[in-house]
RNA sequence: UCCUCCUUAGCUCAGUUGGUCAGAGCAUCUGACUGUUAAUCAGAGGGUCGCUGGUUCAAGUCCAGCAGGGGGAGCCA
């Protein structure tokens, strides 16, 4: 059989050319059938649904039709042809069957039956032959390549920062060391110090938390950018909203203030939740019949995001709200300590019932890079908050008076040699500018509907576990 | 890292106050069935009940420790 020319499933379902000779290749997904005629299920992934393979059993090898079995790979030569039975509109009346793989039934773990998804998780390598993480995985691509469009489409450059980071000056978290020192006997110091000057870069590196404080270099030439790449984060937490590696998209724009910032945030969420609904039709019918939570309302909430207005209000006027609330809080809600996740669930949820963009923190709880505002005792910060996942977006209005940056960053012992190249930025030719992190993990997780963040990346990296 | 729950056949799970408790459904294998839709029907095989130790005449069942996992919290994206 000819390897070269192939149909693609999704677009012999929509075709119409019946009669015509055709050629699929894919994975059974289900054998049916009776003694004289087999039904099968083919899923070649460029679509959810399967296309029905008819095959008369008079017609093949007897060895041959035992060996097509769910999980096998197979390619079919046969016809078009409208269908007879319930279910589908056409299918292929097959012709010539070879087999490409096989998959022996006594060990082929997926069935043709639903699984937990933790004995999923622990069959990673195979889990994308499943109706739902090919949804995902066709989702996550959309959403990818939608990103990429809009600020592509907005005069924005993507631009590369690094993966091995000198500085420790983001201030978001753990990191992973990056070295070539040997493990066993790494040269010392004289206090028992490792040797840094001696490792591969010549200094203590690691993995990046944040491509933030590079992007802000480029936005300082090229005025638009945005990154979206890796980012790593060796902190010990175990929950379904947390990974140790993940994507994030992150936008800086000189000349940009804080309500450019939440402005440019509410109009790139809703085009992504536009663009969902526009070209992942099918993944999302799916999704929302069978995800996790069971309510059939997931194309709904994207409607109502893409609909509604954000409601932005600041930290002090929610503070008010929270207290004014008459809840009992585990958390006391007090002016100057950070919301918890309690306090962000009800007003998204209860409160507003829609997205939340927070602006306005007390700069005790945010970062040395946020601009001060006239109070002096808040910082232009925004969080824009979700319902069912919480905070999807951080960003701020950056501190780009260079006295004033140097004081935050003195007050905060973050060491001035580290950050030389930053500060130079404020140095020569400074400018206003702002900018935003989304993480892309949680942009899916609320897309799919799935409840786990673990389940929107194909091979997720958590506390204990890099299998795969 | 803290709190809490869980870990019994390939998968999803039942197993009441410790004493035929080693089970069910699905999957697998064998057979039947002229078009099925996670096909159906009949039969068969399959488990040192997470690991280690303890209490007891007797432990999936009680206790302790360890490991892994789920949910919640913190950190954050």
């Amino acid at each position: 059989m000819e390897h070269t020319r192939r149909n693609k499933i999704v677009d012999l379902l929509k075709s119409k050319d019946f009669g015509s000779e055709v050629i699929v290749k894919g994975w059974v997904r289900a054998k049916r059938g009776s003694k004289y005629v087999n039904f099968i299920a083919l899923n070649d992934g460029s679509v959810i649904h399967h296309l029905q393979v008819v095959a008369e059993v008079a017609n093949f090898d007897e060895n041959l039709l035992k060996s097509v079995t769910n999980g096998s790979c197979i390619a079919v030569k046969g016809i078009l042809v409208e269908s007879k039975g319930q279910g589908q509109s056409v299918e292929i009346q097959a012709r010539h069957i070879e087999i490409y793989g096989t998959a022996d039934q006594e060990t082929y773990p997926l069935q043709t039956k639903e699984h937990g998804w933790e004995f999923l998780r622990g069959i990673a390598h195979l889990r994308p032959r499943t109706n739902t993480f090919g949804a995902v995985l066709r989702i996550r691509h959309a959403m990818s390549f939608a990103i990429h469009k809009y600020f592509n489409d907005h005069g924005f450059y993507y631009i590369h920062t690094p993966i091995i980071t000198g500085s420790d000056a983001e201030g978001a978290g753990a990191m992973f060391r990056v070295t070539t020192l040997d493990d066993k006997n790494p040269p010392l110091l004289p206090d028992g110090h490792v040797d840094y000057a001696q490792d591969f870069f010549g200094k203590e590196t690691n993995l990046t938390v944040s491509g933030q404080l590079e992007a802000e270099l480029g936005a300082m030439a090229l005025s638009l950018v945005y990154t979206f790449g890796p980012t790593f984060r060796a902190e010990n937490s175990n929950t379904p909203r947390h990974l140790a590696e993940f994507w994030m998209i992150e936008p800086e724009m000189a000349f940009y203030d804080i309500v450019d910032d939440m402005d440019l945030a509410e109009d790139f969420l809703k085009y992504l939740m536009q663009y969902a609904l526009d070209h992942c039709h099918d993944d999302l019918e799916f999704l929302n019949k069978v995800n996790e939570m069971q309510d059939n309302e997931l194309i709904d909430r994207l409607k109502q995001v893409v609909g509604g207005t954000f409601e932005r209000l600041t930290y002090t006027e929610a503070i008010e709200i929270l207290k004014a609330s008459g809840q009992t809080w585990e958390y006391p809600v007090d002016w100057g300590t950070d919301l918890q996740a309690e306090h962000e669930r009800y007003l998204v949820e209860k409160h507003f019932g829609k997205p939340v963009i927070l602006t306005g923190y007390p700069k005790d709880i945010k970062a040395f890079y946020m601009k001060m505002n006239e109070d002096g005792k808040t910082v232009r910060a925004m969080d824009v908050l979700f319902p069912k996942i919480g905070e999807i977006i951080g960003g701020s209005q950056r501190e780009e008076n260079l006295d004033a940056l140097l004081g935050r960053i003195h007050e905060m012992n973050i060491p001035e040699k580290d950050v030389w190249w930053y500060l130079d930025t404020r140095k020569f030719g400074t400018a206003p500018h702002a900018g935003f992190g989304l993480g892309f993990e949680r942009l899916i997780l609320f897309v799919t509907g799935m409840s786990n963040i673990r389940d929107v990346i194909p091979f997720p990296r958590t506390p204990k576990n890099a299998e795969f």
